[in-house]
DNA sequence: TATGAATGAGTCTTCATTCAT
DNA sequence: CATGAATGAAGACTCATTCAT
């Protein structure tokens, strides 16, 4: 019985995602893609070279997603104390994470707890890496443009705010959190974060 | 003899501690222990049930450090507002953190990083959602005490600042933070974070 | 259409040999001449029945031309004394020898380095076996013109020689000997061995 | 049931063996060593580290006395006309390879035909090498003692001589020569031996 | 206590070849 | 003629753990 090339990728997409969710890519086992997808374990090489590359052919999307959101985070629309003082630049920052969480609920879960083993394990640190440089010069381009605010701020605290974004998606992803409770979080977070970075960059309102 | 004993179960613990630091619990292989020990394979299982249980051995200094301390910041001695106003809360949270980490640097390590297969794996989850419901019961009692603050701060807001409080220990072990690096990061999250809970439970100075 | 076909044929054949030459007969792997070759797995089916077969078809003008040179080599042509005492017999062996090595250099390294595996692996000692045979019925043949030569040479090392001839090929296929190299080999493995056969059959000069 | 370790060891040397004369290395499945010498598969690694390791184990004997025999083989012992023209130096030779081709000839066996895939798989071409240039420096000494003598013989005829010798303990290994078969072949060999080198040297009687 | 031996299921991956279309 | 799909056996090697001594 003949199957269309596409549904078959796509069987053994789905089953590879069950089998990566349940037991981590480390534990996950070809032999059970390969009996729940009902597919024939060699078979399963005509359609990706190994178990790593079914992984990432998983995430392709998030990843592509993720790298794209961070470059036009980098964007210098967003250079301005009134963005900051608005709330808006956090906003903006929220939304982004926000919107990609929630259409990506299952593979962030994949790539934050579930990728151990695999090439993508660092993807995690790499992204906190990147969005601290990121944060780090944005930081220092609003002091070129506003001298009077403070632009010492710690690289490590910065690393530290990088990973808490990370956390915060961790948590996101692993509680079902409810709109409402996700509205609510955002409001909170949004007071006291711009409390938080107003008082550090001394920024009068 | 009960000397010789203990110097085995030592010498094990050590060849395992280097053994789940290289290359984590799930990877860690008993018979490299047993090689890097000295020790026959076999009588490994005279002093340790199994590689978990190795394992558990190796945090339980950390564990039951992590219990002593939730439990003492649990303590009514807190319950003050002048304790929350004067940054001692906060200073006294930063400390308990910072000494904890100086003094289990590695066995952080090993527990937030390595321990991905083991029992432990669930610990990090555990202890955030502890914090969590340790920080929400003493939000409920500030309120209870000062009536005029607010004190509807969402759990999930809460659970997120447990969850970050963990990726900053996170942080400190993985990079090799320096001293002065560290001691300037505590002054900038304590500026930022009193901010924040200020405003967002309305505090006044 | 025919053109069509042999033009596929050949592509096989050149992804083949590129294949058979980097790993070895038994290494190679059909999937990578399917790739190498841009010409699907299975079609490759319809010209070839087997990996044997295409390695067979890529060594059959080498292998029909040693049949040739052997029989040739049979020839009444040379069964003289004079061939034998003025260099000749040996200065023709030789030529076909090189002749052979200079056409089909890369052939012989499939045949002599690469067969393990397949139906051709047992060639060289074939060959050797055939041309041991060869020459005893010569020597055999001279012993009957000329009776006073010494044909009581054993079929050991009659064999033992031919077995040389193949290793000196193998070596000249392995080594990229220069012509000048080749040319100073020839003559000193000339002066060398018809003192050698001389002595050996008690021929005078 | 408890056997001592010498006899696993052994067991599982015997069957491994047999199965490499009977498929060569590579083709050596650790699945029918496993299933012939009715040791389990896994327990196998509790004595060797991996097929190779076997291979060289069971041919360690051979490759020491070859190294040992090629050392003594450079002894200045041999360093005069007399032993050359006495036929002393290649019964030396002569003798050494009949004494190793006797006592190893299983050994030999693995070693030239069947180590294709395993790490002595360039075993015969590394001595080939040694035994060039060991024979390339005793020309080169003859040479400096004895000023009359031809010493220009090209490196590559000597290769060709050394890549002879490999062969003929090939065949030697591969035929079951009878003894008197086999001392007729060195007699012959070293009359025609003799007289190439003689006159390749220009040494008078 | 200590050890060497043993186990048996498990890992991912590769292979030449065939079949239905 | 060409192709994508499928197969099933095979490959070496690792694992934590148990058992008998």
């Amino acid at each position: 019985m003949q199957v269309q090339k596409d549904d078959i990728r796509g069987t053994i997409l789905n089953a590879s995602r069950q089998e990566f969710m349940n037991k981590g890519f480390k534990n996950a086992s070809m032999r059970s893609i390969a009996a729940n997808s009902g597919i024939g374990l060699s078979n399963i090489y005509n359609y990706f070279r190994n178990k790593d590359e079914i992984f990432r052919e998983l995430l392709s999307g998030l990843i592509y997603a993720i790298d794209s959101t961070m470059e036009q985070h980098n964007s210098p629309d967003y250079l301005s104390i009134e963005v900051l003082n608005s709330d808006e630049y956090m906003r903006g920052q929220i939304d982004m994470f926000v919107g990609l969480v929630e259409k990506y609920k299952e593979d962030f879960k994949l790539l934050l707890f579930k990728s151990a083993g695999s090439t993508l394990e660092c993807f995690r640190n790499e992204i906190t890496d990147r969005h601290t440089k990121t944060s780090i010069e944005y930081i220092a381009q609003m002091k070129k443009k506003y001298s009077e605010l403070n632009g010492n701020v710690s690289p490590f605290f910065i690393h530290t705010m990088s990973s808490w974004w990370i956390s915060v998606i961790a948590e996101l992803v692993m509680h079902d959190i409810s709109h409402d409770a996700l509205q609510c979080f955002i409001r909170e977070y949004m007071e006291f974060g711009t409390a938080g970075w107003k008082k550090l960059m001394d920024i009068k309102d």
